[in-house]
RNA sequence: GCGCCCUUCGUCUAUCGGUUAGGACGACAGCCUUUCACGUUGUAAAGACGGGUUCGACUCCCGUAGGGCGCACCA
């Protein structure tokens, strides 16, 4: 009997869930379905200097938001710091690791000169072989890995390869800090062996400690797990993912209205293939998915594609779903509460009834939200800078929803128009091109936009429909 | 500096020695549409560079250039 396959996502709570490890989760989670496995969750939380219940909460949210479960609790790592102990005594009781009683000075002193002679930065071995003898009063010592200094260390990466490390580049590192706490290259493999892990799949960052860690585990006679070092995603000019790019982290990317399997498919997309595929469901990604699939160069991050899916998304949601969608968006949508506030069935209704036409024309459920706009707005729509500011924000759809009120009354054309040129100029330069058509025709008044049947259905104005109509035949 | 990895249209990618190098996003042009959007048709657009190996190289090897990651008592 062949064991299951168990993946595991093991982010640190220092932040946000950002979109680099979204997608590794995705990636373990695929694998784990598609395998008939499960995705175990492990929060490394050694660090406790920087980690945070907020960030675990975060992370889980996102998790959840994205659709991505995981078997069992999640696990805190910190929580097994006794066992991560015990590991490390039974390797020095081995010999396989030993006591260190070189200062952070002392070790910031001897990096600093290896860098100044430009020689590679390692740290030299001082205490490997020197008895516990000639250890100087009164310093706590940590706890350094013995590493084997010859041979090589070889990694059978699903993803990248066969990747060799000569022993000699790899130094001795710290298993156990001097204040008795593990670090992390130790915690990870006692917690991946412990946990039965039998598919580790993050980001390349860690291929260098994949090399370490496996020397741990063949210190320890422990089986290796497989191994798939996944390429990382850069922003849109290439360079590593910052703030400034897509390094939101995923409920920024939930406010800005995408839908999580639009997520899901373009995160997918990025880095992994399936032929021609473009447009697929989760179902569909977790058949097709194998590590074998995932390329090796590093992928950046493109908002117009994922919002073109976004908007195919947003298209083909069934109405009334994408109603109930649209309803738990909005407590994380900008100035959503307050629409949540006025919210009534009779408005439910409205909305649903002009989705149709609505959701043909949004491309990520801000964008619905914006279109809308005119069934939230109070009757009658007041004419000053303010009308002018919502229509500008509405886009297109707002100003089909104030055509009619225009077509009344000449008089107001004018200034309602020129105020919302005025402030989307401002807002929005570039999509003033957008606007400036149907603009200019309601200003001469030349012609009647037809998207406007729509909205005067939806408001019920019959009278203006049926005179419309007239115009129009 | 040392180590490891990467390099096909602007972007995401297909190709697993023999193809007119395909698809998608974006761009541009046309059609549909009395606006917008959707849809649809089409156009432009790529194997970083230099050497090999081979009858034949985007594909294999070497080098160069560019880029990424790692080199903590962080994870």
């Amino acid at each position: 009997m062949s064991s299951p396959v168990i993946t595991r996502f093991a982010p640190s709570p220092t932040g946000y869930l950002h979109i680099g490890g979204a997608r590794t989760a995705l990636f373990n989670w695929a694998f784990a379905k598609k395998m008939g496995g499960s995705m175990l969750l492990r929060i490394e939380d050694t660090d406790r200097e920087r980690s945070t219940a907020g960030a675990i909460t975060a992370i889980l949210d996102g998790l959840t938001w994205l659709g991505l479960d995981w078997a069992g609790e999640a696990v805190s790592q910190y929580g097994r710091v006794e066992r991560h102990r015990e590991v490390a005594d039974r390797l020095l009781a081995q010999g396989l690791a030993y006591r260190c009683y070189c200062s952070s000075e002392e070790l910031a002193e001897m990096r600093a000169r290896a860098e100044a002679e430009k020689r590679p930065i390692r740290y030299d071995g001082a205490w490997r072989d020197r008895p516990s003898t000639d250890a100087p009063a009164g310093v706590r010592p940590a706890i350094r890995f013995k590493a084997p200094q010859e041979g090589e260390t070889v990694i059978d990466d699903q993803v990248q390869g066969r990747v060799t490390f000569a022993n000699k580049d790899l130094d001795d590192l710290i298993i156990l800090r001097s204040d008795g706490n593990p670090t992390y290259n130790l915690s990870v493999v006692v917690d991946d062996h412990d946990m039965n892990v039998t598919h580790i799949i993050r980001g390349v960052d860690h291929l260098t400690n994949a090399a370490r860690q496996t020397q741990i585990y063949v210190a320890m006679g422990w089986r290796v797990p497989v191994m798939a070092h996944i390429p990382l995603i850069h922003g849109p000019d290439g360079a590593k993912l910052s703030k400034r790019h897509g390094a939101l982290g995923v409920e920024a990317y939930r406010a800005m209205g995408y839908q999580p399997e639009a997520m899901r498919n373009y995160l997918a997309r990025l880095g992994w293939s399936h032929g021609d595929a473009e447009i697929f469901s989760t179902e569909q990604l977790v058949d097709w998915f194998g590590l074998e699939n995932i390329g090796k160069s590093p992928a950046r991050f493109d908002f117009a594609k994922l919002e073109n899916l976004s908007g195919h998304y947003i298209r083909h949601t069934p109405d009334t779903l994408l109603l109930e969608q649209f309803e738990a968006f909005l407590p994380h949508a900008e100035g959503g509460k307050e629409l949540l506030a006025q919210w009534t069935p009779a408005l439910r209704i409205k909305l649903l009834k002009a989705m149709p036409g609505l959701k043909e024309r949004a491309k990520t459920l801000v964008e619905l939200k914006a279109g809308a706009q005119f069934l939230f707005a109070e009757r009658p729509l007041t004419l000053d800078e303010k009308a002018g500011k919502v229509m500008a924000e509405g886009g297109a759809a707002t100003l089909r929803a104030m055509l009619p009120v225009l077509e009344a009354e000449p008089d107001w054309r004018a200034p309602v128009l020129e105020a919302a040129v005025k402030f989307h100029a401002e807002k929005e330069g570039q999509k003033l091109g957008k606007l400036a058509q149907p603009l200019r025709a309601a200003l001469t008044g030349a012609t009647v936009s037809p998207g406007i049947f729509d909205v005067l259905e939806v408001l019920g104005r019959e009278e203006s429909l049926a005179r419309l109509r007239d115009q129009v035949s």
